[in-house]
DNA sequence: CGAGGTACCTGACAGC
DNA sequence: TGCTGTCAGGTACCTC
């Protein structure tokens, strides 16, 4: 996924579904997607009889906080997501029982599967097999340090200007690069990092140093201003991202720079141009945002 | 320490 | 049609 708004989106989504379920079993056709316990054997054993009683967010992941104090952590990746229905296997695929959104092609890529006490299931389609699954005690993951290092909630309220320019001081790098390190601020990735480059006009190569007072600021706002938007559409969905009923978010109507390439910025007509750096796509319109 | 590459995987799509 | 290369929302790990 998906980045910090369509996390934002499943996890809402699941919560009005799942919260007060208990798992009665699981299926996989890719067990090396659990990474912790490794033995899959155990992972299933463990989990069984667990009761959801929070579902929340970190970044980019998904923490399902269970009965007697252990956790669930998803991390979807590329292209992982959640989904929540009913599913009948037919000739070794997963199909789902009833008409609707959970029908997408994007959808039919489940590798993993939880039963629920309620009938219902709770599946992970991944086409990429990219997404890992943890279950260990809520202490041992608070206290890892991959969960430690992670950078401040650009969206909750204490996330201020004075502790955004505190966190980028940490880096050096071009503007983009940092935006997306989950040390410095989680849950940007690369759409979301393009868009807010082109809300505040500056170029995504631009070295943090060189960043004055002005254009700190409104990046700090371009950044809580998408992210914001992404949340209230639902997410993007041009590509495998869903939410948990198998629908599409709607961001893609605000899309601005992102896999725009070649087209006209909408606010000066210039042609969106596409680089690569730090292997990764960086989209901006040469016009508006100079180095 | 930072920069860059690779690995993990599969499918869609463009070009020949 | 079919082959080949490129690309994909992420992150961990390795080397220089």
């Amino acid at each position: 996924m998906p980045e910090l708004p369509e996390v934002e989106t499943t996890v809402r989504g699941l919560n009005s579904k799942v919260l007060e379920r208990t798992f009665v079993d699981v299926w996989s056709d890719w067990e090396k997607i659990i990474k912790k316990p490794k033995e899959f054997s155990q992972f299933k054993k463990e989990l069984k009889d667990k009761k959801i009683k929070r579902i929340w967010r970190r970044g980019k992941n998904i923490i399902f906080d269970l009965s007697d104090d252990y956790s669930l952590l998803v991390h979807q990746k590329m292209t992982g997501h959640l989904l929540y229905g009913d599913w009948k296997l037919e000739s070794g695929m997963w199909k789902p029982k009833i008409k609707g959104p959970l029908e997408d092609p994007q959808n039919k890529f489940i590798h993993l599967l939880f039963w629920l006490d309620n009938g219902k299931m709770l599946t992970l389609s991944d086409l990429r097999k990219f997404a890992k699954v943890e279950f260990q005690k809520t202490k041992e993951l608070l206290e890892s340090k991959e969960f430690k290092i992670l950078g401040p909630e650009p969206l909750e309220k204490d996330f201020t200007f004075e502790k955004f320019k505190e966190a980028l001081k940490k880096k050096k790098e071009k503007i983009k690069q940092v935006l997306m390190d989950q040390n410095v601020i989680a849950g940007i990735g690369n759409i979301y990092s393009n868009e807010a480059l082109w809300h505040a006009k500056i170029h995504p190569e631009k070295n943090i140093a060189k960043l004055n007072e002005k254009e700190l600021k409104l990046l700090y706002q371009a950044i809580k201003k998408v992210l914001e938007l992404g949340v209230k559409l639902g997410g993007e969905s041009f590509s495998d991202y869903r939410k948990p009923d198998g629908s599409k978010g709607d961001f893609d109507t605000e899309r601005k720079a992102y896999k725009r390439e070649g087209q006209k910025c909408h606010r000066c007509g210039a042609k969106i141009k596409r680089i690569k750096f730090s292997g990764r796509s960086a989209f901006f319109c040469p016009n508006c945002q100079k180095l």
